[in-house]
DNA sequence: ATAATCTACTACCATATGGTTGTGGATAGG
DNA sequence: CCTATCCACAACCATATGGTAGTAGATTAT
């Protein structure tokens, strides 16, 4: 169930027009129609991209009349942040490293002076 | 600088193959020949797949003698998750909520057994 | 020098994606 | 009922991407 969806996730979040979607679903559900004003994009492409943030399981659409309300599903942005976070310790690592660098660096560079001319 | 390098990123982030590159590089640095016998793709297409994280800057080719290199970068991956966690607040806000209502079913439930004979 | 190894480059194919245009269905309002 | 609005569906196009096959360049080993 959780197989690949890292796969449609990403692939969704790609796109610079769906994540300034999610930004604004971010603040509340909206219509396809509230979706498509502030993007300048015909109806048709927001439907697509509305279709790529379904389909990740970022977005939920439902029925209200003759809209259709979509509504981000929080969950799914979590995922991604677990997923960066699976490798913090990688990161931190990395940095604490380069600050030993830097520091070996300074203390080079305190006792070195005659070398720069 | 930092313009829309999100998209080159989720678009590398979007395969399991690269995926997969990046959980190996995290664990140090390897060839591209050391890439490809894990994955059990031809060579080309492994390289292919190292092209789109560099162009994401997510990972850095050095050649050495024959070899060419590929190192993780940290930030990107931080970036990542810099991103996710600016939608913290969103998530957290929902799970909330969620918790608020999951409790008033529990206390409804509690004092609503009649209506369930 | 010759051969084996590591990598890059090119051409080629199928599918996915961003985008347009046209249209039809369903609902809301006059 | 008639019309405007909201949305979906289909056809179509250009480009990007996953993948294969062939080959050539550069370095290492014999």
């Amino acid at each position: 169930m959780v197989v690949d969806r890292l796969d449609t996730t990403f692939t969704a979040l790609s796109d610079p027009t769906r994540r300034a979607m999610i930004e604004r679903l971010s603040r509340g559900p909206a219509s396809v129609h509230g979706l498509t004003e502030p993007f300048a994009l015909s109806q048709q492409m927001i439907s697509k991209h509305i279709a790529y943030l379904v389909r990740a399981r970022i977005v939920i659409k439902t029925k209200r009349g003759r809209e259709s309300v979509c509504t981000l599903r929080p969950e799914a942005i979590k995922t991604v942040s677990d997923w960066a976070i699976s490798y913090r310790r990688f990161w931190e690592e990395s940095f604490d490293k380069l600050d030993v660098v830097v520091n070996q660096m300074k203390k080079a560079e305190a006792g070195d002076d005659k070398k720069h001319g």
